[in-house]
DNA sequence: CCGCGCCCTAAGCGCTTGCTCAGCGGCGCG
DNA sequence: CGCGCCGCTGAGCAAGCGCTTAGGGCGCGG
């Protein structure tokens, strides 16, 4: 199997959740305009004619622009979301759980740039309704990070005067991933994960192995 | 003078190099339509109109709405690179320059946020002429700061393994703050910068003061 | 074999967009 | 006072937008 029938695959895999198949063709369809051009700049008919379909297609499986956009959100924050909670859920100290948080979760921005762009950088274009519902996944996110930073202030395993902050910082230093990171680049997705989660361990004052 | 006037009037003073006054008056309200709904969201109508005139006024000024955009980009990033500029520039060690480096540069992007925010969110709509001369710009600014790194690598100063990678990491950060940053947060720029400096000398192993 | 229901397309509607153009008002100069 | 010029406006054009609608083809149960 080449690298793009890889690629394929794995982009596949991401919105194996969506049916019917023509749906999800529109998803990832979209999520790979949305990421290039940006929301506004992204038409229906792109959006249809990179899913093989006609533009009025995309009205049987999804009510408006916005709805795909929502849908795209809503999956990728609860995955974003899942993986912090891993992280947070893990048994030993802080600096373990930060470190594993920082490296999943960075590296998860990086493998799924795309997605990831669109998830952090088009919320504005979201309905009022639909943005309130995504903010709340967000704050859940934060929520869990912020714990972890705590929990290593308050054992005296972290140095950090300002944990709202300094979690702020970190969640700042993985998103921004997206906005920066190429598949042609020199970094792997992995060592951006591993590189970022040893910053972060020094950034909060723990020794790095 | 109230809060909003003395904003008035900043804003007016970030601009002071646009004459005639009209022109300056189009790029203020084109930067705060920009910020708050993005490039391709925002009419000429709506920036003519926030700048008191009529559609057709805009284009005695300027070509076309990318060439706002285009002018937008390099006045902001001209202002970035001479902010790094100046921290790169000035006599100290690795640690003085890169802490005044970070502060400097993270606390314009919260001063500015609504600026900074166009200029590093909105360079891909630029014409692709535009976009290679402005990253020239950028790739001034990164180069001035992985110096400072490199010195201070160097010098044994900081223990830094990925000199470019730690650069990225830092630039990231700073660059981030433009996009979750509010005038009405707990925060002021000052204290952004100064939390942001201390969290970055942190992470290339320097001693905080 | 028919008939029903599900996806899909061709065509196009109403509207907004970036941008143009003919002309107008007021200010400085003779 | 008259005249030209510069900055601006009102009206509007061509193109492209999100989205709708009428109808076609195909698979499946009877």
């Amino acid at each position: 199997m080449g690298a793009a029938a890889e690629r394929a695959k794995e982009e596949n895999e991401e919105w194996a959740g969506v049916t019917p198949d023509a749906a999800r063709r529109l998803v990832s369809a979209a999520v790979e305009a949305f990421a290039e051009r940006g929301y506004h700049a992204t038409t229906t008919r792109d959006i249809a004619g990179r899913a093989g379909m006609s533009p009025a297609a995309l009205y049987i499986h999804y009510k408006t622009k916005e709805e795909l956009l929502y849908r795209i959100s809503g999956i990728g924050h609860e995955k974003a979301l899942r993986i912090m909670g891993a992280a947070a859920e893990a048994q030993g100290s802080a600096a373990e759980r930060l470190r594993d948080a920082v490296r999943t979760f960075a590296r998860w921005h990086a493998e799924h740039h795309t997605t990831a762009r669109v998830i952090q950088y088009e919320l504005q274009a979201l309905s009022p309704e639909h943005y309130t519902e995504i903010a709340g996944l967000r704050r859940r996110t934060d929520r869990l990070l912020r714990q972890i930073i705590q929990d290593g202030a308050d054992s005296g395993e972290f140095r950090a005067d300002d944990v709202p902050g300094t979690t702020l910082a970190v969640l700042s230093l993985c998103v921004d991933v997206a906005r920066w990171f190429t598949a042609d680049g020199p970094r792997t997705p992995d060592e951006v994960g591993t590189l970022y989660a040893d910053l972060v361990l020094r950034m909060v004052g723990a020794p790095v192995a």
